[in-house]
DNA sequence: TCTATATTGTCTCATTATGGAACAATAATA
DNA sequence: TATTATTGTTCCATAATGAGACAATATAGA
């Protein structure tokens, strides 16, 4: 057991943070054409959770997610987004995490902190795929990338959390394509093409887009710059690559 | 002193809720062609503050703004959306809710529960002007309707939380005509004109609108239903009167 | 009674955006 | 050197939008 472990299990009231308030994660990045997110797994358990994290007494709660989002990625200067917070009693169910304390070898009591009900606040990340180091949390044994297609069943009510950070980012990718610059650029190369955008934008929204219409509309919201060089690689005429203004 | 203020000084603790989580309420209604909002005033303290209420024990998050919202305008079936949470530490100042106890003859010790820092989630509703009957609550003076754009200086952040909760209503509109049948019902009257209704959304978005490409677009997204009968009352061709399907 | 007035419902036309396809250009491959 | 796949651009038909014109008409006032 981990001294950190073991600190959790003492800490059996959650000194020193909001009690009863959680965050819960969505952290998507962008790889082999895929959207994908990142899950804690439980050895001994065939449990997944969303990676998740709590607020300090004297930390601002936006801060606390992006400090939770570093402790889990390495990476600051994320895109992070607020989403939604649950707060249903059917939330409240001991049985998966009493599980994987004991798995860790610890005996909770029925009343330790981690135990009771948690409101869970949702926050959503786009991260850059090849820049991220997961890092599992103390209880965990894996933070690894799943593709969203593909989850698996998760604790609680996760996958419905994970369902509804992907209907955000679908909404706000169409408000959004007006206003932001770069929202896209953590989940791209420094200089991509406008297929591999596209491809983003498909993946994300989940249908075809139209590849003349989709050239016209990005072009014309002025927010790429197009480089001199080209990529090549393919037995094709070589086409632009642009980068963020 | 009220029993329920009794209640609420000797509640110390806060049993029965759960700790360190409020939410926050602002109720929009549409009169006289004006936005106007539920606001609690605290008399002999010059403070203002938004409807606001706690979560009890067993019951969900969702559930209980309606119970609150019941409770401040005696209405229920009510269009509700969860905007946003808000967890600043700048949020956690004792003086005014002090202020207010001290006004209502409370003397709450230092960590009465009232008085520690709450993280707030935020709510909007859409309700009808006419049909509610705002009731302040046990620490509150008067619930009144105050217009938008003349609001008072309000607590802690509420002026933040009535300016991003306008910000989402204006974003929903924009997304919500496709979906949605009638959000708008409940802000007027039963049968409507399209003037009427122009005029709710020019008050909403805080700009005008072109008169024939509102009447072509609204009724081209085919939620209205024309009625017989005609409005009279002007000196000028009388319009017809609209419900929503 | 008759005219003036304000507002309505609809139509028109120019402009802009979008859907869907065509076309020449071209880097690698065979 | 010809082939192939993919690119950047153009084209045109269709749809959506901006801005205004116009007749219709319920009341007010002459």
């Amino acid at each position: 057991m981990t001294e950190e472990k073991v600190r959790l299990e003492q800490n059996s009231e959650g000194a020193g943070y909001l009690p009863g308030l959680a965050m819960d994660f969505v952290i998507f990045g962008f790889d082999q054409y895929q959207l994908k997110i990142l899950l804690l797994e439980y050895r001994n358990t065939s449990l997944f959770a969303l990676p998740g994290g709590f607020v300090k007494e004297n930390e601002n709660m936006n801060d606390a997610a992006r400090r939770v989002l570093r402790e889990r990625t390495g990476l600051s200067d994320i895109y992070l987004d607020q989403f939604y917070t649950f707060g249903d009693l059917a939330r409240y169910d001991q049985a998966p995490l009493r599980t994987i304390m004991q798995a860790k070898g610890m005996n909770p009591t029925d009343d330790h902190w981690l135990l009771r009900r948690f409101v869970s606040v949702g926050y959503y990340a786009l991260i850059d795929f090849s820049k991220a180091a997961p890092t599992p949390d103390p209880l965990a044994d894996t933070c690894i990338w799943y593709t969203l297609e593909n989850l698996p069943a998760l604790m609680l009510d996760h996958n419905t959390i994970v369902h509804k950070a992907l209907q955000t980012l679908r909404a706000d990718l169409d408000r959004k394509l007006g206003g932001y610059d770069s929202w896209a650029a953590p989940l791209l190369p420094k200089a991509f093409t406008m297929a591999e955008l596209q491809k983003l934008y498909e993946t994300i929204l989940g249908q075809q887009l139209r590849r003349s219409g989709f050239q016209r509309k990005m072009l014309s919201l002025d927010i790429l710059e197009r480089l001199e060089k080209q990529y090549s690689g393919g037995a094709h005429k070589a086409p632009y690559l642009y980068q963020f203004k």
